[in-house]
This record gives C-alpha cells, sequence and structure tokens, in this order.
DNA sequence: GCGACAG
DNA sequence: ATCTTGTCGC
C-alpha cells in the first residue's frame, strides 16, 4: 500500500495550515466502501530520550477481530506538536509503516480526532485523504466541542457540537467507564463510523485495533530501547 | 489578559 | 506522548 505522492514534510507551521485548508475540501463524509473484511489501526509511540517515533499499524479481521498482519516504522520528530497540526508530526512513521503493509485494510480507525478539529481536518482524516481510505477518527480526549452528557450504558451516543455543526459523537463503549470521541476520517458517515468503533469495543474502553496498535508501538519502542 | 489545547 | 508506586477491584 502506497500513498498517493511523497510528502518531505519540510514544512513550517503556516504551510502546514495551508496544506489543509487545501486537503479538507477533499474529504468524503458518507458511506464509501464495500463489504469490510479487514479493519486497521494505528498508533505512533515517542521515544523518551531521543527524537525518535514509532508507528505501529495492526490488521485484524472485522468479523473476528483476530489480528492478520502487524508492522512498525520508526521516524525522526520532524514537526512540534500543536494542537490542530496534529497529523504533521504522525503521519511521517504512518506513512513508512503504510509502505511495509501487504494487506489493504478495507477501513482504518486512528488514534486522534478526524473531522472533529478546528478545521475539520485532523489525522484521521488526513490519513484518509492521502491514501484514499475509509478511516474513522476514535480519540480519548476531546479538542473540540460540547456534548449535554451521555447515558452511562454501553452504546449510548451524544452529538459533539462546534459552532451549531455536528462535529462528531460521544460514544460510551462500556457501562460506566469514560467515554471516547469519534468522528469520521474520510469515505464514512458519522453513524457509521459510530456503530464501526461500538463494534470494535466489546469488552475494553478502546476499540481492539487501537489497543492492538498501542500494545505494538510500546513493545517495539521496549525492545528499542533496552538494546543498550 | 488568561486559560485551554487530539497525542 | 512521557515522567511514575502503590493500590483498589474483578
Amino acid at each position: 500500500m502506497l500513498p498517493k505522492m511523497n510528502h518531505s514534510w519540510e514544512l513550517s507551521e503556516g504551510e502546514a495550515l495551508a496544506m489543509q485548508d487545501k486537503l479538507t475540501s477533499k474529504v468524503v463524509k458518507d458511506d464509501r466502501y464495500g463489504h469490510i473484511q479487514l479493519v486497521a489501526g494505528v498508533d505512533v509511540a515517542y521515544a523518551k530520550n531521543s527524537d525518535k517515533l514509532i508507528a505501529a499499524i495492526v490488521v485484524l479481521n472485522a468479523k473476528t477481530l483476530e489480528v492478520v498482519e502487524k508492522v512498525t516504522a520508526e521516524a525522526k520528530v520532524q514537526f512540534p506538536y500543536v494542537p490542530g497540526l496534529f497529523s504533521f508530526r504522525e503521519l511521517p512513521p504512518l506513512i513508512k509503516a503504510f509502505a511495509k503493509l501487504k494487506n489493504s485494510p478495507d477501513l482504518i480507525v486512528c488514534d486522534g480526532q478526524g473531522y472533529a478539529h478546528p478545521r475539520r481536518f485532523g489525522l484521521a482524516c488526513h490519513l484518509g485523504v492521502i491514501f484514499d481510505v475509509p478511516t474513522i477518527g476514535c480519540g480519548k480526549t476531546r479538542l473540540l466541542g460540547e456534548f449535554d452528557g451521555v447515558g452511562l450504558e454501553r452504546g449510548n451516543v451524544a452529538p459533539l457540537v462546534d459552532n451549531n455543526e455536528v462535529i462528531g459523537n460521544v460514544l460510551r463503549t462500556q457501562t460506566g467507564v469514560n467515554p471516547i470521541y469519534v468522528s469520521i476520517g474520510h469515505r464514512i458517515s458519522l453513524s457509521a463510523a459510530t456503530n464501526w468503533v461500538l463494534k470494535l469495543s466489546p469488552k475494553y474502553r478502546l476499540p481492539e485495533t487501537t489497543r492492538q496498535a498501542d500494545h505494538e508501538v510500546r513493545e517495539k519502542l521496549k525492545v528499542e530501547e533496552s538494546l543498550f
């Protein structure tokens, strides 16, 4: 799986903002996909005493949630952490990881926001547009928006609103546990994205895709740092 | 002006 | 994200 084009990511903040403005118009907000058999989770970890980033992609069988493939890749930090420009920090290692992937996931769940973003172009949207694949943004905390409160039972949902626009859903994946924030990335509707995330979270707060990718990335980082 | 601010 | 111990609970 290869990106449409090579990105050098030698960008200033201003250039990154301009790129978001240019790409945000390419986001497709409704369901455009066939049967989803493979679902992937992506995550990135940061080395504690270097500028190294490690990305992992784990592909799961969408029906059984069994792991089909795992890949990791690393890159140097080349963009500071700026809320709203998160994708420019985590995309470089992720793109390298995608180049190693043998399977083509039918849907990708990201660890961060998608449409629920100041300029409606979070990491999930950026990744989706670059690879032209359906993506979902799934955050543990909220970057933007307000909501009235969400029921305590698994499956309860409340719309996340910003500037009178529904930008995502607050979803309770487990009864009595803090909710997560779901938004579309690309080529999927918010309702379908929400249903998928709930389906992918049968036992824990976070979807299995994210949990597996998180586990993989931590494991890789642990091995590399104990290597000297 | 002050605080908030995905990971 | 990362830095960090014990501790409460299933």
